[in-house]
DNA sequence: TATTGTTATACTCTATAACTATA
DNA sequence: TATAGTTATAGAGTATAACAATA
């Protein structure tokens, strides 16, 4: 490719799979924020943080892994820890290596608490959007996002400022 | 209604499909925002008034029909129409038909500040998702995500039809 | 009586910056 | 000095409920 000029259009396909992505993106999360809210009094996020740790060898994991995936702030994080370690969710430990680090582990209450949201979780994401495609089309939404999350997990992002991991050295 | 057996679980491509959602959702807000907040001062929610309102004919709409696109209860519409109306980039007016409907037009003002911040969102899109796959998986999650919303759009409830749908919950 | 939109209010969440302690 | 995590703080955003005006 030559013509590296930052392209200030999208076509039409690109456009209107740009506006349906964030519609989708909006409505499931509408969604399911209401679902969790309803059947778990958890917020997405932190149904992610307990999901997150569920799928964990031993359902532990650092601090800073955790806000990496969830994409929130360290200083948010701590704040959805310390929630979710007062309602018994989840417990923090020290880290066997690192002296400094945290570990954020699953309590028996919150792998419960897992497995009482995960079903109606599941049951309204087919609902909202499986059952409304078939099986190849599944297939082909999991294999373009996947390709398009592993890209942005490797694009560093395009400002100076980079708040999400390092902290920046730049004053 | 429910004429088959509930299943509560996801098989793997589904699994896949669900988390990339998620993520790439995440990621692309995030990134998007940064911009969004940089370039112009707008958070993603007032740009998707003003593009909704740039897309409308004669650049207006009603205030119910913002409420439902961009997904926002009515009184949080309320508050950004307030914002962007106090910024000179819309503005309020009554509505022909019905004595009890504002009308939400953009400004000349709007319009610019669009124009100001649109080519460089779409460059961020490009650089984010599009650059990172074909075109033709363009047109697959295009036409996969086209189906979910139009399904989405069928299902939930709108924003002023009904107070909320407070009792849904299976059981 | 239902609907449109606003207001008052309370709450959740998030990020920035300063701080402690370990590497 | 850099990194891990916490704290203090401040601000943005959202929803709920009550309300006014119109249908």
């Amino acid at each position: 490719m030559s013509g590296s000029e930052p392209s200030t259009t999208l076509d039409a396909s690109e456009l209107a799979a740009y506006f349906a992505l964030i519609e989708v993106g909006n409505l499931v999360r509408h969604a399911v924020e209401q679902q969790l809210r309803d059947a778990g009094d958890l917020s997405h996020v932190q149904f992610q943080l307990l999901a997150t740790l569920g799928d964990a060898p031993g359902g532990s994991r650092r601090m800073t892994e955790l806000a990496d995936g969830v994409v929130i702030s360290r200083s948010g994080l701590t704040y959805q820890v310390g929630l979710l370690e007062r309602s018994g969710l989840l417990a923090r430990g020290q880290a066997a290596d690192d002296e400094r680090g945290v570990m954020v582990t699953l309590t028996d209450a919150g792998r419960s608490k897992l497995g009482a949201v995960f079903p109606g979780h599941v049951a309204l994401l087919r609902e909202l959007v499986f059952d409304a495609i078939g099986p190849h089309d599944v297939e082909d939404l999991g294999r373009v996002l996947g390709v398009v999350r592993d890209h942005l997990r490797s694009v560093p992002p395009r400002s100076a400022t980079s708040r999400r991991r390092r902290s920046a050295s730049v004053d």
